[in-house]
DNA sequence: TGTACATCAGTGAACGCGCGTTCACTGATGTAC
DNA sequence: TGTACATCAGTGAACGCGCGTTCACTGATGTAC
């Protein structure tokens, strides 16, 4: 009963906690995040703005969480896989309308950090995008295509810059953007 | 003379309003354009907060003469030509270094609102960046190259990416990125 | 040419407002014995 | 088991501060005649 109660409590703080990273994106991809207040944040998240203080020091402390908490599964969800060349290259296409569609917020806070002002925002989510690269390797290797280092990094960037266009465009419009994300990659294969 | 008299008050109109874009370069590269407020603009330009508004209706405004007037240019350095492939792609290479080195805060900007919360902005750089793409294709085709329009957009998102990772390393790691650049573009051409 | 008027970029004072932060407090839950 | 104490997420009041915006004004420059 002891044990029982105190997980419930740390849960209700994770709870609150990770109501105030999705407020964060809710207002980020309408304003940036750079312009995001405290109690902007709060006040979405539905707690008082001294509240905010039981869980972050500051607004950059909760960037760097969000990133490291909710947009590292988003990038490692991209890592498809596929018993064939062209099944593997079908696959990184489904991802990414996966990942469009499943949470566009989380997606635009990514492209934007990635060349957003705040270093620290842009050296986090560079380590995670090259550890996609390397999945990004591993996979055509597992097909026997030998993707060099440099490719298989074009291929993460072409990825991204499929996933910015996607989020500007309807269901149409994302199914064309999947066919020439495929057909850039496979053109990079060689 | 009165033509020369009106010539210099035009002038010195534009030079403040310039001033007031170049300020706004500086502390985006700081802060995120998003963050920035007329006031903060104003100080760095040197004028009084309510002189900003002989230049602009607000911040938004600012943004969009930003990229017409600045970014445009910029973008349209990067359109490289050369008697052949070889140099056509040194050429490339060269120029993304050249706007990295020119303008670091201006590339800075580019990139950020690229992928950044503001729609109006999203639509005029991608516009700008597809000419690019038309021109990158013409440049090739000049060497006798045909490259698919998929191919130059996807090389002007190398393009892009190479200009962001060269911003956040010094000249030696800048010369590597060339190097990878020229590559990934090289790579594309099949 | 001189004179009277128009234009307009720049300004300082003032406004109401939302911000980040500190503080002391509440009350539910956890812990010790 | 009950009791006394500790912990800690959440809170409302209050603070000083910088914000965007309005306003009436200045003074240099342009224009009309």
């Amino acid at each position: 009963m002891v044990l029982r109660a105190t997980l419930e409590k740390k849960e209700e703080k994770e709870r609150v906690r990770l109501e105030l990273l999705r407020a964060t994106l809710r207002l980020a991809a309408a304003h940036g995040f750079a312009s995001l207040g405290l109690r902007e944040v709060s006040r979405e998240a539905g707690i008082a703005p001294t509240s905010f203080y039981r869980h972050f020091a500051d607004m950059n402390e909760l960037g760097l969480a969000l990133i490291g908490d909710l947009v590292g599964p988003v990038i490692a969800s991209l890592r498809a896989t596929g018993p064939s060349t062209e099944q593997l290259l079908g696959a990184l296409g489904d991802e990414m309308l996966a990942a469009v569609a499943d949470d566009p917020e989380l997606v635009r806070f990514l492209l934007a950090e990635r060349s957003g002002a705040f270093p620290s925002f842009r050296t986090l989510l560079r380590e995670q995008l090259s550890g996609l690269a390397v999945a990004l390797r591993a996979a055509f290797k597992h097909v026997n295509v030998e993707l060099p280092p440099l490719a298989a990094h074009a291929a993460v960037v072409l990825l991204l810059d499929a996933l910015g266009n996607a989020l500007d465009q309807d269901a149409t419009g994302r199914a064309v953007i999947r066919e020439q994300l495929v057909w850039s990659v496979q053109r990079l294969l060689g």
